[in-house]
DNA sequence: TGTACATCAGTGAACGCGCGTTCACTGATGTAC
DNA sequence: TGTACATCAGTGAACGCGCGTTCACTGATGTAC
């Protein structure tokens, strides 16, 4: 018999357990801050001992980061995929700000925790488009520069501004003062982003 | 002689104590943010005791937020001003505008403070405009509709993504994404809120 | 296949440190008469 | 004006609690031969 792999291995595999830590952690500390969670209630939401928790994270900060870090970077993948799909810039804008404004509605606690934590990890961040939402958006917009659009400059202005359009709503939303579900402002923001980035008609 | 008006009181006014821990405290919640900031800290920065700090204040967590949300109330307090001072919508979008990139250039820690705990106390500002910025700048937008002009529905939602405008770079300026003083961007971001809100010439 | 050993996720109790907060006290200033 | 008392900002030492972290241990699973 040839030797197990390692990902098929069952109870001696902690993968199973490391999601459920990070899921429980992500959950916890989108609805209390980091500061306002601790590491107890975290082992009990999960059902295991603090300890076991150190078997996958070298401490409580490390877990904050690695999760920030880890969505981060799968967010950023997310919009990289879309540019790949599309090349025009007026479906990319449409694509992303669909995208952005469902994963807001879908999991509010992960948009909420990057919202709230980015100031503490964003630093850390490498500027790899694969790794950095913001430098994938950056990306997308400077690398599709159609007929018809002329963005502000500089280029990373553009890119504040029209993330600003999505982002700012969102937080509106976390806050009540915006109603319903993100997604259903979506045209209109994409329409935002579209007037703002579109050559005026005028000098 | 008439009784000595209690603000005339000199040496056992703590007034001035009380501005200079509420200043230490928010450049060192600015820049470590308030978990990571002991009272010890606070204390040791303004040339005071441990204790002199609960004369002032009955909480570190009370301290944050009164801080919050004097500075918020009068973040309000001016853009109620500009609204004053202009009629037209224009003029109130570059006047608040200009405004508020001055005052990112000038007191950074300000608005940095109120930027990462926004997340901590929104919840506990009131809707008024004259101690809510975001109200303030609602009614700033609602209250000025002129020809030329159509802003995007909900009122709310066009009040967020006008904002996003401006926070968003305020954000990358903060990390150094963005080079330079926010003001020498401020035409530019002036410009874009106009696009956004200028009815389109066309459908 | 059976036996001895290695690995490692998870346990649970304990530790000790830093923290926010308290409190009896001081001394300067103000008030009553 | 002088005296006795009240007020209150600030002191400094202490407290104790909750926290993140550690560690010797268990037991299930995997490996060698």
């Amino acid at each position: 018999m040839p030797p197990v792999a390692t990902s098929d291995r069952r109870g001696r595999d902690g993968t199973r357990t490391r999601a459920r830590i990070e899921e429980a952690a992500l959950r916890l500390f989108a609805a209390r801050g980091v500061a306002g969670t601790s590491v107890r209630e975290i082992a009990e939401a999960v059902g295991v001992s603090e300890g076991a928790l150190y078997r996958h994270f070298a401490s409580k900060e490390e877990l904050a980061r690695a999760l920030f870090l880890d969505r981060y970077a799968s967010l950023a993948q997310s919009i990289c995929e879309i540019g790949q799909r599309h090349t025009e810039l007026s479906p990319r804008l449409r694509a992303v700000i669909d995208f952005g404004c469902q994963l807001f509605d879908d999991e509010p606690a992960l948009f909420a925790y990057l919202l709230i934590n980015q100031h503490d990890h964003l630093a850390h961040v490498p500027d790899d488009p694969a790794r950095n939402a913001v430098a994938a958006l950056a990306e997308l917009l400077a690398g599709s520069v159609d007929a018809g659009f002329e963005l502000p400059q500089p280029p990373a202005l553009a890119a504040a501004m029209a993330l600003g359009l999505l982002v700012q709503p969102a937080v509106f939303a976390l806050y009540g003062r915006l109603d319903g579900p993100l997604s259903r402002h979506a045209p209109t923001i994409t329409e935002g982003v579209l007037r703002l980035l579109r050559a005026p008609a005028f000098g």
